[in-house]
DNA sequence: CCGGACTCCTGGTTGC
DNA sequence: TGCAACCAGGAGTCCG
């Protein structure tokens, strides 16, 4: 499941390969693949025909690709997205959505495959507005919504805590919450709350200043390591954007690691459902703590 | 504001 | 061996 780490390794891949590059074709495969574009299939190929690309952004999950200062294309992978870089005549995997073919003033042609099982994942051109906190700062209309990642220089740390404390909710379901932080999904939430030692359904309200200090900071210690790595997976079902597998599964502390001992306490890591989905976590090492 | 239920979706795995 | 049921969950919507 991408999340941040795994988005940023996708984006850092494409920078390098499509920034200055100018699209030359475009092919739609599967149409639900543009979900999160407002116009048919037709209006999304013609806009990005003939267009050049800018480097690259990123905020959290979301990465878009500005097309001049009024558009971009805006990607997301969902749970199975993968952007595939190929020579333009490789064979396409069964799963491609979408195709792009551009061309590179100076690596030459190459061709940007969207390849995606479960279709969660789309391509879209977005129209840039101001992201609204830092004056110049532009983002698709798809992203305006979603808050700054904890990666981001402009993340605002008391801001953050603030809302976090306001918040009636539990803590997990914060740290998924992509209109407070962004970039954090399943794994990387189980993940910092096993290394702080909060327990997934602690109230947010009862979860003491310094503490969630600490759950930011492993959250970003989580997040810095993955990207260290290049990115964290587990069933080859992410790859990178050159399609060599960029997961790491071998630091994983909670995450799947149900049955397994705790590497802290030697207890045994249970998972549970919650929010529809697993979660995993230490019943000793992360107990809901009350009062105060 | 909050939480639960539901939708999107399909390949791999499990179970009979 | 064959097939159906089940599972994975990011994000969005709707409803109470």
């Amino acid at each position: 499941m991408p999340e941040l780490p795994e988005v940023e390794v996708v984006r850092a891949g494409l920078e390098s390969a499509i920034t200055s590059a100018t699209v030359a074709a475009v092919r739609v495969f599967d149409e639900r693949s543009l979900r999160r574009h407002d116009a048919p299939a037709e209006d999304f190929v013609d806009r990005l025909m003939g267009t050049t690309f800018a480097a690259p952004m990123r905020r959290g999950k979301f990465l878009w690709v500005p097309m001049g200062s009024e558009t971009a294309l805006v990607i997301h992978l969902g749970m199975s997205g993968q952007v595939l870089l190929r020579e333009p005549d490789a064979s396409l995997d069964r799963l491609t959505r979408i195709s792009i073919d551009v061309a590179h003033p100076e690596h030459g042609p190459l061709r940007v495959d969207f390849v995606d099982q479960r279709i969660f994942g789309s391509m879209a051109i977005g129209r840039l507005v101001e992201s609204g906190d830092v004056p110049g700062d532009l983002v698709p209309s798809q992203v305006t919504h979603i808050a700054r990642d904890p990666m981001d220089p402009n993340f605002d740390d008391a801001l953050f805590l603030a809302r976090l404390a306001k918040r009636n909710t539990g803590i997990k379901r914060a740290l998924l919450d992509q209109t407070l932080i962004s970039g954090i999904g399943n794994i990387y939430a189980d993940e910092a709350l096993w290394a702080s030692r909060v327990h997934y359904d602690q109230p947010t309200g009862s979860l003491s200043r310094p503490r969630a200090k600490t759950l930011l900071a492993e959250v970003r210690l989580v997040l810095g390591k993955a990207l260290a790595e290049g990115g964290t997976s587990f069933d080859a079902q992410y790859l990178n954007v050159n399609g060599e597998s960029g997961y790491f599964s071998h630091s994983l502390n909670a995450y799947g690691q149900q049955g397994l001992p705790c590497p802290r306490c030697g207890r045994m890591i249970v998972r549970e459902q919650f929010m529809n989905r697993g979660s995993h976590f230490c019943p000793w090492c992360q107990r809901v703590r009350t009062g105060r």
